[in-house]
DNA sequence: CTTAGATCGAACCGGTCGGTTCGATCAGGA
DNA sequence: TCCTGATCGAACCGACCGGTTCGATCTAAG
């Protein structure tokens, strides 16, 4: 059953509800597996308006990738907030949130990521490009107050466990993937930030 | 140009020269981009001989999966024995030539996995799961020989840096991820193996 | 030579796709 | 009240899809 037929008559609301169905149906059936018949139907809109607002279907991908990526980004960077100031912690909280998501029951992989590897030509692949970089962004973050010795590195090996993680709980292990990746982050973190004697760096420091 | 019109009327020599030719095209267009006609005429053969080697488009994408997904993981396990019995060197190895392919110039991320992606509830998921599994085992196999104190913990960990690093070369490092994944994994070994005293394990030890 | 089977090439099928257009409808501002 | 514009619903388009069938052709085995 579509939209409760309300015809709200305003551009901005009908874009921001096309938006939230588009995403899902797009999400669970892939980016070639519906037509843009279904979901006009789906989001109780013509394909005129759907014409109108977002020019094509790829228009439309564009528009629920960029906001989906928008939306992630926030969501992550939230989890780390809300965890502390401690770096440790806060990376912690960030494989946990991936992990609360991970038991979602329609958890797909990254929808970015997805659709990047669907359509490698359009615009995906730009967004999905720039969705890494702003993981990156935040975990090197978090690496460099943990006062690693590379910041940097650390923040692309903590990329790869994120992602990896993503992938693992989509293809073979479930969520279980995102306790492995929140261990051996921490893993990595210790073993970047440990003095060199044999004191276990990283613990709780004030 | 299709195949040297040989018509060499060998039931299995044709099957093997499909199977060679629509990986390479599945691979790079993706399960959708292309259609049966094409992967007919490019592997020089009608629809009906398609037709009564796989059954459907499904069946072929199967077949073509399933001996990618042998070929990889054989390549990956010759990768770790040529690399020879320590431990480190083998783990190193195998990111190694992941790096290596990762620099081909048709790389487009992991065959097997981005065709799970496409069509989640085909057989493809199936392989894609047992894919990894493979993986793990090669990974958990070196982790044992290491002397981790849980080596299936550090496999699961040392495959998330796998899938991680595939993903982040295709969709925004390139072939660097493939370094940081294998100082990140010699780093992970190093913590699983470490001795309690300041010794840094996982160094040669016969 | 004859025959059996693998293959070709082409036509054909029903279906779906993304995209376009058009007349009717409806709400809000002048 | 009348107009503007967002929307609907439906029809339509050309293209392509996966799959099926058929007669002709070619090869290898008997």
């Amino acid at each position: 059953m579509p939209v409760p037929r309300g015809s709200s008559l305003d551009p901005d609301r009908t874009r921001a509800a096309v938006l939230r169905t588009a995403e899902g149906i797009l999400y669970s059936r892939g980016l070639d597996g519906v037509g843009i018949a279904e979901l006009c139907a789906e989001a109780g809109i013509s394909k005129e308006t759907l014409y109108r607002h977002f020019g094509s279907k790829d228009g439309l991908v564009r528009a629920v990738l960029e906001a989906r990526s928008d939306r992630v980004t926030r969501w992550l960077a939230r989890a780390a907030a809300d965890a502390g100031d401690e770096p440790a912690a806060q990376l912690a909280a960030v494989f946990d949130a991936l992990g609360g998501w991970f038991n979602e029951p329609g958890f797909r992989g990254c929808a970015i990521v997805n659709a990047a590897t669907q359509h490698h030509t359009t615009p995906a692949s730009t967004i999905a490009t720039r969705h890494l970089g702003r993981h990156l962004e935040l975990l090197t973050t978090i690496a460099a107050r943990a006062g690693a010795a590379d910041p940097a590195a650390l923040g692309r090996q903590l990329l790869l466990l994120l992602e990896g993680a993503i992938v693992v709980a989509d293809h073979h292990d479930g969520p279980g993937a995102a306790d492995d990746a929140r261990d051996a982050a921490l893993a990595l973190l210790d073993h970047a930030t440990r003095r060199r004697d044999g004191h276990s760096g990283g613990g709780r420091r004030g």
